[in-house]
DNA sequence: GTCTATAAGTTGATAGAC
DNA sequence: GTCTATCAACTTATAGAC
């Protein structure tokens, strides 16, 4: 046990949270293809041995990566729910897609290797049927925020929630995939442009 | 050289398009983390060195893949572009969805693998900036769609055609992502309800 | 909890016969 | 063009000392 360390037990000597962020390093700059035991060791600066003895196996490190991600969803979704009613409708539409961009800019390379690993994707396949990580789960806070503005009566009466967070939620992981494939790593320029053509599919005419 | 044969040249055995088939095939269902030669070779029913033959190496062959897919994404946009101003603006919008649906159902596992392996993605980052294949490009045709029908008036004067693109694709992209990562193969059911939330972003008010 | 050392298996790739 | 045989390097994982 570490992170949460306070005094009680073995001191926190800091190689579990080493060996998680080698992984991710790896994961972002050279993919699953080349994350080795080995490699994410030496990143690390720690014994390979040490992987095993935190996390089993090397899928469990890499279930426990991906564990690591999802609060940030939700902080980053929570936030536009929280500002539902308040600031413009054009604002808080181009918060939610800067915010969902940075957070799939920084998931993508770990969704990838999800996408990518066979085992690993049918271990978070049982998860998703269980309710806890399910990947339509990631609209629900988005259906929310649309849902509480359709309330207060600022997006349109009869907008068809599950789509219309669909379309954004899309829109945010497009810009997010292709800026990794052309190698950009700079924040989006174009938001405001892609807010104007959103906005009319929202509100009221 | 295989493929094109029509009697010229060595007969035609069809190792290459097995292992390339194969190749197809696992990538699909297990990923690129079990994408060995061996296990290729094993269902083409073919050599393990046939593969470097071919291909010379394993990069080669992923190369191999893309390539293989890249003129189905020009039928499937190109199919939409030669209907614009025919049919009702629905129509041309939900036939885009479905058909962009079915083949980034087809392409994700290679996506996939793409992003999941630095040097492949190296490889196609190059080809990017030469103009072949970057990703900014799977925007084109549906720009050049949007172009003709803001053209024939039946989109907005206003509309932004980049972002719309880039909307539409990604909401597509999206569908089948969500999808595959839940493990369900059969068509997207909701397409008609995509359309009416998409519409009223393109249409004059 | 962290290390060194090591085992057993798999990997991508080559050489050479047919 | 396709095969069989082979290899050195690397892979995940374990045992046991500290």
């Amino acid at each position: 046990m570490t992170g949460g360390n306070r005094g009680r037990g073995r001191p926190d000597t800091g190689v579990r949270e080493a060996i998680l962020a080698a992984t991710e390093a790896i994961l972002a700059e050279a993919g699953v293809a080349r994350l080795s035991t080995k490699e994410i060791a030496r990143r690390a600066s720690a014994a390979e041995s040490s992987i095993f003895y935190h996390f089993t196996d090397r899928l469990g490190l890499l279930q426990a990566v991906v564990r690591l991600h999802l609060p940030l969803y939700r902080d980053v979704a929570e936030e536009v729910v929280r500002r539902a009613g308040q600031g413009s409708l054009r604002d808080n539409l181009a918060l939610l897609l800067d915010g969902l961009d940075a957070y799939y800019r920084r998931i993508t390379p770990i969704l990838a290797a999800v996408q990518a690993d066979g085992d690993l994707r049918a271990r978070f396949a049982e998860r998703g049927a269980d309710g806890a990580v399910g990947p339509q789960r990631a609209l629900l806070p988005i259906v929310d925020y649309l849902a509480e503005e359709r309330r207060l009566g600022r997006v349109r009466a009869d907008l068809d929630l599950e789509p219309a967070a669909l379309v954004i939620v899309g829109t945010a992981y497009q810009r997010a995939v292709f800026r990794r494939l052309s190698g950009v790593d700079a924040p989006a320029a174009d938001t405001a442009r892609v807010v104007d053509t959103l906005l009319p599919a929202l509100i009221a005419r």
